[in-house]
DNA sequence: ATAAAAATTTAGACTCACCTAAATTTTTAT
DNA sequence: ATAAAAATTTAGGTGAGTCTAAATTTTTAT
C-alpha cells in the first residue's frame, strides 16, 4: 500500500514526534529527508488523503492510528534485520543501519515473523532500541541517561540515543555496549565528564556529551 | 548504479537469451515485464546508453559484459535469499520466489557475501538452480531431463526447469525434490508418462509434461 | 516480388517524488 | 501593534518509468 517514500516519511514522523506524541513541522521533515519544504508539503497532502496523517496547512502533522501502525511495522522490520545482521552475519553494530534502511521496505509479513522466530523473538536491536511487536505495540523501554547517574552507583548499559557510526565505534572501543556493567567512579564538576569502570577493565573517561547519549538502568 | 527497473530488465534479458547467448526481442520483454513494447524500447535505449546492453533498433538486444555482470549479481542475490528462506526460516520451496524478487535488489555486497558464508557457500538454490559466484561466474549445471531417461535406470533429482508454485507443490507431494533418488520403472509409449519409484516409497505416475521439467543426473 | 501482417519505434502524455521561485501565513521582536 | 523574519504553501517544472496511438520497419505469405 504505502510506497517506499511514504514509509520513510511515516517512520520519520514517528521518530521526530517523540513516538507519535507531538506535531512535526514541515521544515524538520525537509531537513531529515534531505529534501525541500515544498516537497514535504506535497507528500503530507498525499499522506493526509490516504488517512495516514492528520494534516492542517501551516499546523504541522501527526500520525493517524493507521499511519502509526505502518510506521511501527517499518521500525519493526528495520530492527529485526539489524539483529539478524549482527547476531547471525557477524556485522558490527555501527555497520548495519544503512543496510537495514533498505531491508525495512521488504513488506512480506510472513518473512518478518519467521525472521523474528529465527532470532528467538528479540526485544531490542543491537543499539538497545525496543522492537515493536507483530501486533504493532512498541515496548516501552524507559531508561535513565548515564549523565544523570551519581558517583558511586553501578548501572547496566541498555542502549544509546545517538546512532552515528563514529559514536558507536567509540563506544565499542571503550567496551561500552548494551549489557556492559558500569560503575561511576568520579564526576568532574566543571565539565560533567565521568570516570567509569566498565565491566572488569581499568577506568575510562567519558565526556558529558557521550554520557548524555548512553541509556542505562540501575543494577539490582 | 542500476535502478530496480534496470536490474529487472537485465536479469530478464539474461534468462530470455539463454544465459546471454541469443538476442532477445522487444515483445518477449514486454510480455514478461507486463509492460508495453513501447516502454521496453525506452528502457533498452537507456540501458544501451549506460553500456549495459548492445541494442540496434529493430534488431533485438544482448547483454554487454557489464550488463551480464549486473544480471548475475542480481541472480546471485535472489538465489542466496531463497536458500536462506528455505534452510533457515523454514519456508517451502514454492513460497520463496516472490519475496526473493524484492530481496534481490538490496545491493550491499558485504551483506550478500556474509549471507553466502552464513549459508555455507551453497552452490544451488532450493530449486536446483546454480548460484553465481561472488566473482560473477555462473556454475554450469548441465543435467538431463527426466523424460529422456529409459526404463530401468536410477537417477538423482537435481532441480526443475519450471518454477510455478503449483508445479512445485505437486512435486513436493510426490516426494520429488532435489536429492530424491528416482528409478524409472515403466514408460508408457502412447503418452510418454512414467511410473517411478521415488526414494523408498511406493510407485508414482508422472506425465510427460512433468518429467520434461525435472532435471536429473544419473546415479553413480 | 510485393502486399498484408507482425514487430518495433516515435510522439506525446501521465504519475510519482522531487525541484525552484514566488506568494502567503505565522511567529518574533520591537 | 506592527514590521521584519521565518516557516509554509502554491505554481509551475523535471526525470524515471510507464502508457496509448500513430508511424515505420521487418517478416511472412502468396
Amino acid at each position: 500500500m504505502a510506497s517506499l517514500a511514504e514509509e520513510n516519511y511515516l517512520k520519520l514522523i514517528y521518530h521526530l514526534s517523540g513516538s507519535g506524541a507531538d506535531e512535526v513541522s514541515t521544515n524538520a521533515l525537509a531537513e531529515q529527508t534531505q529534501t525541500r519544504a515544498a516537497s514535504v508539503t506535497d507528500m503530507l497532502r498525499k499522506l493526509a488523503e490516504k488517512n495516514l496523517v492528520h494534516y492542517k496547512k501551516y499546523q504541522g502533522v501527526r500520525l493517524t492510528a493507521e499511519g502509526q501502525e505502518v510506521a511501527l511495522q517499518v521500525i519493526r522490520r528495520h530492527r529485526l534485520w539489524e539483529v539478524f545482521m549482527v547476531q547471525k552475519l557477524g556485522f558490527r553494530w555501527d555497520e548495519v543501519h544503512p543496510i537495514a534502511e533498505e531491508l525495512e521496505h521488504i513488506a512480506s509479513e510472513e518473512l518478518i515473523n519467521r525472521l523474528d522466530a529465527f532470532l528467538d523473538f528479540p526485544v531490542s536491536d543491537p543499539h538497545g532500541d525496543p522492537i515493536p511487536t507483530a501486533a504493532g505495540k512498541m515496548p516501552s523501554a524507559e531508561y535513565e541517561k548515564l549523565c544523570e547517574v551519581t558517583a558511586g552507583k553501578q548501572v547496566t548499559m541498555m542502549g544509546v540515543s545517538e546512532h552515528a557510526a563514529s559514536f558507536l565505534q567509540f563506544l565499542s572501543k571503550a567496551g561500552l555496549i548494551p549489557g556492559s556493567v558500569v560503575s561511576v567512579l568520579e564526576i568532574n564538576d566543571f565539565d560533567r565528564s565521568m570516570l567509569l569502570k566498565i565491566n572488569e577493565s581499568g577506568p575510562s573517561f567519558v565526556s558529558y556529551e557521550v554520557a548524555r547519549n548512553i541509556l542505562i538502568k540501575f543494577s539490582v
